[in-house]
DNA sequence: CAAATATACATAATATTCTTATGTATTTAA
DNA sequence: TTAAATACATAAGAATATTATGTATATTTG
């Protein structure tokens, strides 16, 4: 894991990334997603993963929908039309920010 | 300007490279150093930097020598030896985080 | 089969770290 | 001479995370 302040500000485009890519997906799942994905280095935490997509809904980027998986409730979220825009334009900002840092740093970043 | 979440958890780092790469530096010399290399990208705001440059002083990361310009004070930052370490690994966290990141949301960034 | 673990949601208290506003004061440029 | 730039600093407030807590079902394991 990191020493995630890293991640401050990063949450929401991570999310909004994963439903953009696999399309409707709970909660949990993306918790579990992103931490296969970065082999266990990111672990999104439930406090806030909720109400970031709680925030994103009422933001209108993201829709939910309601399945009952035997008792337990299970809550979709999906990327409204706005935010498919805002996805790309959130990915875009965090390039160019990695940009101006690798400047700032003087490094180069290697393929993951 | 960016949408600035980005920065959260990156200032220390930025402050820290600029003292790695130019020795002593006082507080407005670096925010003006960073919105140069940034062009204007960057701006440091002196409500976030000089708390910080406190924290990192109270952490033993940085030591202070005071000089008079004229009448008006001027305080210098330097790296301590502790610091001299600190700012590679907080540099190498970095680099690790944006690998992952390009990972999770399958870009590749560009030289800037 | 009982107990532990995993799944699945959510919120509250707290911590951190930023922005914006405010304050003080000197120096330089228009 | 007045505005802008230089140079420090702190306080109020906002945003966003962590940690803790709560509730409940489903699955795995000893």
């Amino acid at each position: 894991m990191y020493s995630s302040e890293l991640l401050k500000g990063s949450l929401k485009t991570i999310v909004m990334q994963q439903l953009k890519e696999h399309g409707k997906m709970y909660g949990y799942e993306i918790t579990q997603k992103v931490k296969e994905i970065s082999s266990n280095k990111i672990q999104l935490t439930e406090g806030a993963l909720y109400p970031a997509l709680h925030a994103l809904e009422a933001e209108g980027f993201l829709t939910t929908e309601t399945e009952f998986i035997g008792k337990r409730v299970r809550k979709y979220y999906s990327l409204t039309p706005t935010g498919q825009n805002k996805v790309l334009e959130k990915i875009n900002e965090f390039a160019e920010f990695v940009s101006t840092m690798k400047l700032i740093l003087q490094i180069e970043t290697k393929k993951a």
